[in-house]
DNA sequence: TTGTTAAAACGGAATCATTCTAATTTGAAA
DNA sequence: TTTCAAATTAGAATGATTCCGTTTTAACAA
């Protein structure tokens, strides 16, 4: 199931006409491997053991190619922008977030398609609902 | 009703054995005369017509202490924390934000109260719902 | 009213996340 | 291989927020 995240990420960055560089790779590789929230220190610092010397503005480069690439899903959390693999679900859904250890919860009750209310006059762009919390392995 | 926010903040203040200052009590009296979400920054620049050579840590020194004494909340938005009084509807309620004027609307439906998961063995502790986007006056 | 004292405010430096810049390196197509 | 745009680099710049040592001031008591 997440190899075919990583396989699509790849094959989508070839195909946008970017680049395969082992930064990249190893970039998605390891938000396969770990599935869950992570900043860019946390990314820095475990490429930084097999790359020497990368440097804050690429992690923050691709970090950002692959949001806008929908590979990866972005959420900020006291202060500090949060990454992880978009999930491949197939549909819409909210998380429950830990708050230690950065795992997700699929939420699938969106709040909106239950909204009892009238907003009509306003024009909404976005929405969000996050759930957050101590997962059961972290407590 | 938004004077009552402002007196009882300015009592709440006595009361927890704070000190009443000019600086604070228009700070407060800016969040109820906007009512509306506002950045440090905004506060700054509008007490300082009035204060000169306000420091931004005095700003910042005080809405942590508003927020923590719950007369203001707080949310993050586009990196940046925004602050606004504490609506007094008396209920747990969510927000529809303008993301222009930083303008609220209330949104009474609340996602946890019709939460259709299983979430047994997570410790929640906080959800955050929002929907964004412009309100009717600034369309 | 005045003196005392701890809280508040000040200015400026420090920090932290993030972005920019200009120079260098490299993947991939011809 | 050569070529060239894209990717990466180091380090500076930015912007929000916090910290620090010093000075000012609100509140209370004498």
């Amino acid at each position: 199931m997440r190899d075919v995240n990583l396989q699509e990420a790849i094959e989508l960055l070839k195909q946008e006409g970017f680049k395969q560089t082992g930064k990249r790779k190893m970039m998605l590789e390891l938000f396969d491997k770990h599935d869950r929230y992570m900043t860019a220190k946390e990314v820095l610092e475990e490429m930084s053991l097999e790359f020497k010397g990368l440097s804050f503005d690429t992690i923050y480069r691709n970090l950002s190619t692959f949001v806008s690439l929908n590979i990866l899903e972005e959420t900020e959390l006291s202060g500090e922008k949060h990454f992880r693999f978009v999930c491949n679900s197939g549909h819409h859904h909210h998380h429950f977030i830990c708050l230690d250890c950065g795992k997700t919860r699929q939420i699938h009750t969106c709040p909106m398609s239950a909204l009892d209310e009238n907003l009509s006059g306003y024009d909404i762009s976005g929405h969000k609902f996050e759930i957050y919390g101590t997962c059961p392995a972290c407590q």
